[in-house]
Order: C-alpha cells, then structure tokens, then sequence
DNA sequence: CCTCTTATTACGAATTTCGATATAACCGGC
DNA sequence: GCCGGTTATATCGAAATTCGTAATAAGAGG
C-alpha cells in the first residue's frame, strides 16, 4: 500500500498529503509517538486526524524514509524524523512561504 | 462526483486539496481560465498539474462556490473568485503561515 | 497542409483521507 | 477489586482527490 512511486520529487509529500506535513511539524519538536502527534497536529490545527488518517500517514512517512522508529519499552511507538525528513520539510516550508508571500501579495493589491 | 459534505469547516479545501489552493491563488490575481492557471500554477510551484486534476479541481471549487464563472465570447471558460472563495483563501493563508512559523521555529532551535 | 500551441473533456488507476470499529493497557476513584 | 475514562495502536471499507493519458478541436505560423 502506499509504495513511493519511483519519480517522486524530493520535496513532495505525496499529494500534499496536510496530515504527513503535520507530522513532520510534530516530529520537528523532537520525537513523539502517533498519539502525541495526534494532540500536537490538534493543537496546532484546531483539528487532530483520526487514527486511520494518522497511522496510515505514518506509515507512508516510514516506508518513505522520513520518519523512523525510536527504541521504546512501552507499548508506545515513538518517531523522529530522519535527515531526509527534516530536508523534506524544509523544501516544503519554503514552497508554502512562496506561495503564501504571492498569494498576499495578490489579495492585498487587489 | 465530490459533492461538499454538511459538516464542512469554512477553511476547509477538502482535503487540504493542494491544486484547488493553487487555483485559488491563481484567481486571487484575476480572472483567468483553466489553461492559464494551469501556466500560473506551474510558474509559481514548479510544476503544472495535469489538466485532469485540474478541471476536477475546478468544478469542485464551483460546486462549493467559491470560485464561478465569467461570460466569454470564445472557447475559453475564465472563472474568478468569489467572495466566499476569496473569504476561504485568507483563511487558509492564515493557518499556513501560523504552520509555517511553528515549524520553523522549531527547526531552528533544534 | 502540417505542426505546434492553446484549450477543454473524459476515464481508469493509484493514492490519500475519512469515520467507525476493535483491541488493549494504564490510572483514578470508590 | 471493579469501573470508567484516557492513552495508544491497528484495521477496514467508503469517499474524495490526484495522476497520467488520450481524445478532441480551434488558432497561429511556416
């Protein structure tokens, strides 16, 4: 399910995919398990995905290598972001403010 | 075909829906039609969606009336936003730069 | 006339999100 | 010790979105 299709772009989350770009900015805090991301993405929104939407957008981010697993004892399962990752979202924070900066631009002058 | 739900948030572009956000933007600088967003999307991300995804996305974006169209005498279809459209626009733009500045705050002290 | 660009429509496949359900551990009060 | 609420993850089918391609057709230029 979900396997990275084989000409995919650095910065590209798939399509868009808003949860996996919540998760990043979750795990860009540090590492947290799927639940905390959950509450964090909440927070940050205004709305948490479920936990089909969640789970499953983790589990894209790890197969894709931007996430990856941390040692746990418990039953939590904690992630971190990987080097790719952080790179990811980078490209991808500066393509939002790209467009962002054009959209006010656009709105503000007109 | 994607009829908008009931419960539907007013920042809501679906989900998240990059392509009808880049039409939006598009439209934020005037009326223009399909091809030529398809142009502008491209000039502004890098990369122009196919014209499949992009008539989808506007007619989606018109069922929800946020986008409508203009008189035209030749083959062209131009649509420009409406107001509830345009209402939508600056909130999204709200919750991306409030996104955007979390994130990188914490990519920064980390 | 031929080709390239402009411009829209249609379609099937792949991907992502949604919402609900299931399962189970942990913790507090009683 | 039991009970209920929170924590925590997994799984499923349905719906929505995107992708890529092909089809269609008008206009411009050589």
């Amino acid at each position: 399910m979900a396997r990275p299709s084989s000409r995919e772009p650095l910065a590209s989350l798939g399509t868009f995919s808003e949860v996996g770009f919540g998760i990043l900015v979750a795990l860009a805090e540090g590492p947290k398990h799927g639940y905390a991301m959950m509450q964090d993405i909440g927070s940050m929104t205004g709305s948490a995905p479920g936990p089909g939407t969640l789970y499953a957008a983790i589990a894209r981010l790890e197969q894709r290598r931007w996430i990856e697993p941390v040692p746990s004892e418990d039953r939590r399962r904690p992630y971190r972001l990987t080097t790719a990752g952080r790179r990811v979202l980078r490209a991808r924070l500066e393509a939002l403010r790209a467009m962002t900066r054009i959209a006010q631009a656009r709105l503000g002058e007109a």
